[in-house]
DNA sequence: GGCGCACGATTGACGCGTCAATCATCTGGG
DNA sequence: CCCAGATGATTGACGCGTCAATCGTGCGCC
């Protein structure tokens, strides 16, 4: 079970490459087609998802800068681009924040809060319809074990 | 066993919902490391990579621009972005098609090839340390039979 | 109290991906 | 034979992601 610990000697074998190449196009297609469906539905791309998701859960639609990246897994930079084209499309809103003046808070405005509101049911949808309704429960269980070993793999090699 | 057929009514459980968020966040940062690897390793990204790859293994180490977008899977304009940036940097060449002068054909250089060569090995290492190292056979097994499952779903709903 | 460094955040440059528009060439129906 | 539509490919615009550089502010330490 705990195969993450030995170090293996072996080579990679065709059959490991043949499955690492599948995992990797097949979840391209899926981000690709749900990327799209979400954009149809709502105009946001993943990760105005993934930013107005965060700012919804915070307490105040609020956060700093950088909690909000810590919060979604991104870097300052990145977070701060992405930030000021969603400022540009009056989803969120940059203030300055008042315990620390180097600070900023994103706050996610009314617009911002409504599209993402409306977004979320047809996005759950399509995560049902493309991904969901394909796998069996058993394989779902599989599915989440194999993910767990491959995050503890990560974490521990990071 | 053969779900995809069936309407599944239910709506997103919130377990499959975090299957998903999970899946999505662990490829993202396996395809993040990889990438940092193989481009510490050879300059090259993982588009030049796959481009390279479909070259190296052609007859005559060319292909038409299609063929090439086909075996690759890569929308043509895409392609075509690409390709240039490739171009300027050496690794390929673009010589119009004999046959067909609206065409073009995409020509691996010696540079291209010897770079290309030069990656397979530690490129083939990295997967294998960040992701066929953190697996069990069984594992393998689970993984490939729910990336069937889950590429059979796709094709069935394009 | 002020100096230096750490920290929060932004910026610019550049590669990448997609969409829509464009251009040249090929081809088949008249 | 010719021209209208299909086909192969490219381009431009724009959003996105990363890296390195930058900038202002806070703060510990003497």
């Amino acid at each position: 079970m705990k195969n993450t610990a030995a170090v293996e000697r072996r080579r990679l074998t065709s059959a490991e490459l043949a499955v690492w190449r599948s995992l990797f196009d097949t979840t391209a297609e899926l981000r690709r087609r749900l990327a799209a469906q979400l954009a149809a539905d709502s105009g946001l791309s993943p990760g105005d998802y993934a930013v107005l998701l965060a700012l919804a859960e915070a307490a105040g639609r609020r956060l700093r800068s950088s909690e909000l990246a810590d919060a979604i897994d991104w870097e300052r930079s990145r977070l701060s681009h992405h930030v000021g084209r969603m400022e540009k499309r009056g989803l969120i809103e940059r203030v300055e924040c008042a315990t620390d003046s180097r600070g900023a808070e994103v706050v996610l405005t009314e617009d911002g809060a409504r599209i993402f509101r409306n977004a979320t049911a047809p996005h759950a949808r399509a995560i049902k319809r493309h991904f969901g309704d394909a796998l069996s429960p058993a394989q779902f269980d599989a599915l989440d074990d194999i993910l767990r070993a491959l995050t503890t793999h990560l974490e521990a090699t990071r």
